[in-house]
Parts: structure tokens; C-alpha cells; sequence
RNA sequence: GCCCCCAUCGUCUAGCGGUCCAGGACGCCGCCCUUUCACGGCGGUAGCGCGGGUUCGAAUCCCGCUGGGGGUACCA
């Protein structure tokens, strides 16, 4: 084909001309999932990049499944995301008006057609269609007479509007990621328009919609591309020029389905819970599926903005795997500088209600904590299980406490040999501690290992803490020296019963 | 069933006819560092789904198969 062998094409499509404008339009029947997070970044980047407009719009046409709550959580996760728009957020809902004057116009143009086919009728014919192995395209009858009408009128019924495919014909797509898709319009079935009270479909409104608010370009799902004809037919019966679109492959989960709650956290509201910041969730997101070159691996907001281009996006689904966003996760934290990373993390644990019930120095503590556990955890969810063991008694989880018991003996000495040495110590410091530890497993003669693990379980009742001569000294003496004892008392227990 | 899309290490990907006996990242394995869990450093493991073409030459182009995904509503 000539375009590829020759220097590109100059573009003739319109829609190159104008400013980018682009949109991001959700419905509000839930949270922000991880595939419509990614969609919204894509969109928000091309936005940026291109220095065009990006559009929030609510896809609330579904009054029964949208709710006030979910259009307030999508709303908010967006803004901790870092994206913001630049126009709306427009809701379907309150353009009613719009949607119905369109209705009209295709009725006008004769472009719809009153179908009167009961749910009933409809099941019928495409239970028919699928059994000669045909496509289950609805079609209504539009050769009613006007006795029939009337009588359909007398039992109450009222039609939906159906969109009147043009046959023969086929729609074609020249799709940014994908390229050429044709669609035969046999294949497409008269899809409604306005239901029979009335009111717009999904594929009226969103046409009509991407239409109006002048929309260049459509980035989305690719769930969405065997509505593109419809909408695209739709628009040039309005006299429209259809948007160029970007369909993006899905996100699955690692059973190669389609993402969803029962994969895990698959909404960015649950990885926020997990104590993941925005900015490794945003970099994590925006490489599924997009790739800068052959080995970059983080950007920053700048980068992003300056690098994405749309039509680099894969054309294949890409499973979205946890362990690379907390990879993602921790690399960032750790580069984080201390005083930013103590913010980060005190302020996350009281929006999370972490000092909910505890002491009132607890935000403090955990404060003089955070440089204990930044080099350690990989998202900020995590905090609890290093650190937790220093808002609470001790008490030793089953876990380690079986650690203690592989050898009582053993675990005695070294406890006891431990204690020996940190209980008179003058100066209680993370140095101090640590040279009279390291001088007493010398003398015991036995690995780090086996030495140093009861003394972080003896203090911290956990085989995961935080270090543990930090531990002992942001401790103090005392209830170090108190949690010694108890582990010891608690062992000797056992070792005089079990003999 | 019908329509559409897709196909490089286990996973995310680079690759756009020769520079690729395929590069990076995560995972995994090993070693080192830290006399602790962790972190970090170094090394290794592993892939072009299959079969036909086209071409001097194919991971790259074409066809078929297989496999995966999406759609198939008076949901969006």
C-alpha cells in the first residue's frame, strides 16, 4: 500500500486540525476501576501533551445503578491522582433536553423508526437467529399498519426508537491503535435510541455527546468498539463528523479475565486503602500497555507528559500484576527524602484512622518511626505489621513464637544473655545496644541469626519489625527490659513443664 | 452460535525485513553486602504459539490453524 512506503501521508482528516480535546467519561455505578483509572490517565496525558482540553463527563444515564456516592469517590480519586480536568464534570443526566431535541431530529430525518416488538418478540427472534447460526440482529417491523398502531396505542404499549442501519453498507473505523476495522452493517442491529419512556441510550448520548462538546479524539476501552459504528452512525446522521478514536486493550487480572473485584484490589480507591501513593499507582498504570522505549522504567508527571503519545499504546490485553506495583511502590518510597516520607506516612495513617483509640503521642511515635520502616516496606499499608507491635502490650503472634520454640534452650540463652547485657547499659542508643549485642553474640559463640531473632522476638513478639537495635532504642530501657522478662518468664514456663 | 480485536521470556514490554543465536523490567534461582528480617549490588534462568507461504534474508509481511480477549440489552 502506498502510505507505507511513502513519507506519511499529509492528513486530510479535520480532526488534526482542531486542538486536541478529549474526554474521560465514566458512569458512576461504582469506584474508579484500574482499567477506567488508565483510560482516564491516557486521556489526561494526550491532553497535556498535546496542550488540548481534557473533559470530564458522567455517564449517568442508567438512573437505576448511579449513584451521587460513586460520582463523589470517581471525582475524588481522579483529583488524588493528580488529574485534573479542564472542563465539566458534565452529566448526562442534566442534559436530557439535549438528547431528546437529537431524538427529534433523527426522527425528522427519518433516519429511526417507532419499533413496537415486545421483550417477549425480541428473545424470539434472536433465540431464532443464533439457532440457524445467524447473527441475532434485531430488526423491527416497520410496516405496521395504522389500525395495528392504534391498537398498540390501546393496550399501552409505547415504542422504542430504533436506529435504522443503512443495508447494505459497513462502517469503517480508523482506529489510532488499531488501525483499519470495518464493520458490516448486516452485522449491526437497529439498536435503540430512546427507550420506550422516552429516554436517551448509552449510544445516543455518548455519540451525541462526543459530538457536541467537539470532541477530537476518544480514547477508551476496547470493550467499547462494537459501539463505535453505532455511534459513528449515529453522529453523521446528525450532520456530525465523527471523532478520530483510540481504542486501548483491556486490563485482565492473572486468570486473563477482565479485571475485577475478585482478583484482588482492582479499584484505585482499594490501592489507596493499601497505602500506595499516586505516583507509583500512576507510573504502574500507564506502562500497562504502553512502553516509552526499550528501558525506562519510571517517569515522573513531567516525563509522562512530555513522552506519551497514544498511538504507541499495545493493541493486546495486559494482566496487571501486584507484585510490580509494590515493586513500583517501595523503589518510590525508598527515594523518597525522610522528612517527605514521615509526612507521607503520618498523614496516611490518620486518614486511615490508624491513631483512631490509640495514645495521643501516637502520631509522634509514628513520626520517630518512619525512618525505621521506609527501607523496609513497599507501600504504606504495611506500616502496622513492622511497627504496629509499638502501640500495643506484647504479644507474641504463634508464628514466632514457634520460632522461640524449635529450641527453648537456646532461645532462653540468648534472651537471657541479651537482657544481661542491654539491662545495664548507661546509655540506651541505637550504638550502644548495638555494640553490647554484637559483643554478647561473640561471646555465645553462635550466628547472627540465631541470636539476634529472639531478641526482635522477644521485644517485638514478631519475626518482621523494624531493626531491631532501633526497636530496642526507641523502646527505652525499661519496657525493653519489661518485654524481656516476660518473654523469658513465658519461656521458662515451658522449658520446666516440658521436662 | 454470530461479529470484532489480539498473539515476543511466568508477567509487563522493546523490536516496526538484515545491526536480534531477540534488549529491558518484575518474578524466580545463585552469590555478595548488612554479624538481624528487610534494603542494596552482581550473575543466572526463561520467550518470538503452530503450519504454510513471500523474500537473498522474517520475531518483523501474507494466509490458515490454535489460543486468549471483547461485544452480542429499552447497561454503560
Amino acid at each position: 500500500m502506498a502510505a507505507a512506503i511513502l513519507p506519511p501521508v499529509p492528513d486530510t482528516d479535520t480532526a488534526h486540525d482542531r486542538p486536541l480535546r478529549v474526554r474521560f467519561a465514566p458512569s458512576p455505578t461504582g469506584s474508579l476501576h484500574v482499567g477506567g483509572a488508565r483510560t482516564a490517565l491516557f486521556n489526561w496525558l494526550a491532553a497535556r501533551h498535546a496542550g488540548g482540553t481534557f473533559i470530564l463527563r458522567l455517564e449517568d444515564t442508567d438512573r437505576e445503578r448511579s449513584t451521587p456516592e460513586s460520582e463523589a469517590e470517581i471525582l475524588r480519586v481522579l483529583q488524588w491522582m493528580g488529574l485534573d480536568w479542564d472542563e465539566g464534570p458534565y452529566r448526562q443526566s442534566e442534559r436530557d433536553g439535549i438528547y431528546r431535541e437529537c431524538i427529534e431530529k433523527l426522527k425528522a430525518a427519518g433516519a429511526v423508526y417507532a419499533a413496537w416488538e415486545t421483550p417477549e418478540e425480541l428473545d424470539a427472534m434472536r433465540a431464532e437467529a443464533r439457532a440457524n447460526k445467524q447473527a441475532p440482529v434485531v430488526r423491527g417491523r416497520r410496516d405496521h399498519s395504522p389500525e395495528e398502531i392504534a391498537a398498540f396505542e390501546a393496550e399501552g404499549r409505547t415504542p422504542v426508537w430504533r436506529f435504522a442501519v443503512p443495508l447494505p453498507g459497513e462502517t469503517v473505523i480508523d482506529d489510532v491503535i488499531r488501525g483499519t476495522v470495518t464493520f458490516d452493517h448486516a452485522q449491526i442491529e437497529d439498536f435503540v435510541v430512546a427507550r420506550s419512556d422516552g429516554s436517551p441510550t448509552y449510544n445516543l448520548a455518548a455519540a451525541v455527546d462526543d459530538m457536541l462538546m467537539d470532541i477530537t479524539e476518544v480514547i477508551r476501552g476496547e470493550d467499547h468498539l462494537s459501539n463505535t459504528p453505532k455511534q459513528m452512525l449515529v453522529i453523521r446522521a446528525l450532520g456530525g463528523e465523527p471523532p478520530r478514536y483510540a481504542h486501548v486493550p483491556l486490563i485482565l487480572g492473572t486468570d486473563r479475565k477482565r479485571l475485577s473485584k475478585r482478583h484482588g484490589a482492582a479499584s484505585v480507591e482499594e490501592l489507596e486503602a493499601d497505602g500506595f501513593l499516586p505516583q507509583p499507582v500512576r507510573n504502574a498504570l500507564v506502562l500497562l500497555g504502553w512502553a516509552y522505549d526499550d528501558k525506562t522504567t519510571t517517569f515522573t508527571m513531567g516525563e509522562l507528559i512530555e513522552k506519551f503519545d497514544v498511538s504507541r499504546v499495545s493493541k493486546s490485553p495486559a494482566v496487571f500484576d501486584m507484585k510490580k506495583l509494590e515493586v513500583m511502590s517501595g523503589r518510590y518510597l525508598r527515594s523518597m527524602d525522610e522528612a517527605e516520607f514521615a509526612d507521607a506516612l503520618v498523614a496516611w495513617l490518620a486518614d486511615t484512622g490508624y491513631f483512631d483509640g490509640k495514645a495521643a503521642d501516637a502520631p509522634d511515635l509514628a513520626r520517630r518511626t518512619a525512618p525505621l520502616v521506609q527501607r523496609k516496606m513497599s507501600r504504606l499499608g504495611e506500616y502496622d505489621r513492622l511497627a504496629g507491635w509499638l502501640y500495643r502490650p506484647l504479644d507474641i503472634e504463634p508464628e514466632a513464637l514457634a520460632v522461640l520454640e524449635e529450641d527453648v534452650k537456646t532461645s532462653i540463652q540468648c534472651i537471657g544473655g541479651g537482657l544481661g547485657r542491654i539491662e545495664v547499659l548507661e546509655e540506651f542508643t541505637v550504638d550502644a545496644i548495638k555494640d553490647a549485642l554484637s559483643d554478647q553474640l561473640h561471646i555465645q559463640g553462635v550466628t547472627a541469626r540465631t541470636f539476634l531473632e529472639p531478641q526482635r522476638i522477644a521485644v517485638t513478639g514478631q519475626t518482621v519489625s523494624t531493626g531491631i537495635y532501633e526497636s530496642l532504642a526507641l523502646l527505652g530501657r525499661d519496657e525493653s527490659v519489661a518485654r524481656y522478662r516476660a518473654t523469658l518468664g513465658r519461656l521458662a514456663e515451658q522449658w520446666t513443664g516440658g521436662e
